[in-house]
DNA sequence: TAGATTGTTAATCGATTAACAATC
DNA sequence: TAGATTGTTAATCGATTAACAATC
């Protein structure tokens, strides 16, 4: 749809927009129109020159020296990058808490995920998450009927390439594995891993460090 | 504890020690006794000297030529790194479905992390999530009387700072923000930010690049 | 005009990858 | 000995931060 018209966003940078999308959107609900880098750099704890640099990855028109970018239509070009304006639709497989998690929260609603619907071995056993849960032998066919493009993925380890597999037949482009298996996809497929272990091991690290 | 005897260690290759161990668990519940760096490479799809560093900067002793690093050995130290065997407390605040998916998380206890407490706002309306949940003006007092020194923060973006802040005043060390908000702390304390809409953000973006 | 803020170019930092000699 | 694998040093890559001229 849109071509290289924009330089090239980082991944560190995209991972920043949810947090400017965040803190502009208060200052619009605040009749603010105007914000300098240096001004959301104080409020989000950032470099100032970095926030300079995302800002003029994204934004399609330049900041005015002095003054600064223009709130709304900063927020616009935004979401705009990140899809928000067409929302994003997604399958999940597996129906645990974390699952209920996902499908609940309230911040990826806001950022465009809506999820379809849910997979699970045993649909019966499963917990109502306010989304249908199906058999998760339909996945390949759902997602290829539905045009789906994201799959994420909360099932038990040893399930997860076998679900990784029937989510690649079905057409699915992106994952979001919550998983602590390295999945093996075609390599025209993003995997995104999610791994509250590792993240943990930070902090475990850092208590160690520090005690 | 220990002194600066090993090499630093990168916030990245910390991230990738779930990995290891949960590979070389497998390898030595199969009897395999040593294993090479490239191997371990290839199982995970990882750099062959990306590996052997990782390696290099965790084990005690050093790696034989032809042969690799003893599994039981190595899974050791990299235990021992993470603070598996002296088992990390924490208290969790909030009780919604994301604290429980937390709670419950297989791998999150297989690295040591125990839930000692949980606390919300309304401790009576909280679902159950096999742990006791008490109102969050405990906050403080059970932190120093229970001297836990990791609090993770699963309560709505408005209430987060202060959750923050009363931990801080519990003598708290690291803290697991799972909002979406930059939280404010003495310096001595780490945050490590767990930002569901920041990893959205890469796939949604990936999307809209490809499709 | 003076000063705040911009955008850009250069320097720094951190992590990954490549090259290669050492060794079992 | 020959070959696989090690550890180390150097090159590359990517992202952040600093320096500075341009501009409203």
């Amino acid at each position: 749809m849109n071509e290289c018209n924009q330089q090239v966003i980082t991944i560190q940078a995209l991972q920043r927009m949810p947090y400017y999308i965040q803190q502009l959107k208060i200052l619009k609900e605040n009749k603010v129109e105007t914000v300098s880098a240096p001004r959301i750099a104080e409020l989000l704890k950032l470099n100032e020159v970095q926030v300079r640099k995302d800002f003029a990855a994204v934004y399609t028109a330049k900041g005015k020296p002095k003054t600064g970018f223009p709130v709304t239509e900063l927020l616009n070009n935004m979401e705009e990058l990140l899809g928000y304006h067409n929302i994003n639709e997604a399958v999940i497989v597996g129906s645990g808490s974390l699952a209920r998690a996902i499908i609940t929260d309230e911040s990826l609603q806001n950022f465009g995920l809506e999820i379809v619907a849910a997979f699970d071995l045993n649909p019966a056993d499963a917990e109502s998450c306010g989304v249908k849960i199906l058999a998760s032998d339909k996945i390949s066919n759902l997602c290829r009927r539905m045009k789906i493009h994201i799959g994420i993925i909360t099932v038990p380890a040893a399930q997860a390439q076998v679900v990784c597999d029937q989510l690649v037949a079905g057409g699915i482009l992106a994952v979001w594995n919550f998983t602590p298996v390295r999945l093996s996809v075609p390599e025209y497929i993003l995997v995104r891993n999610e791994n509250l272990a590792a993240s943990f091991a930070i902090l475990s690290n850092h208590l160690k460090k520090t005690l």
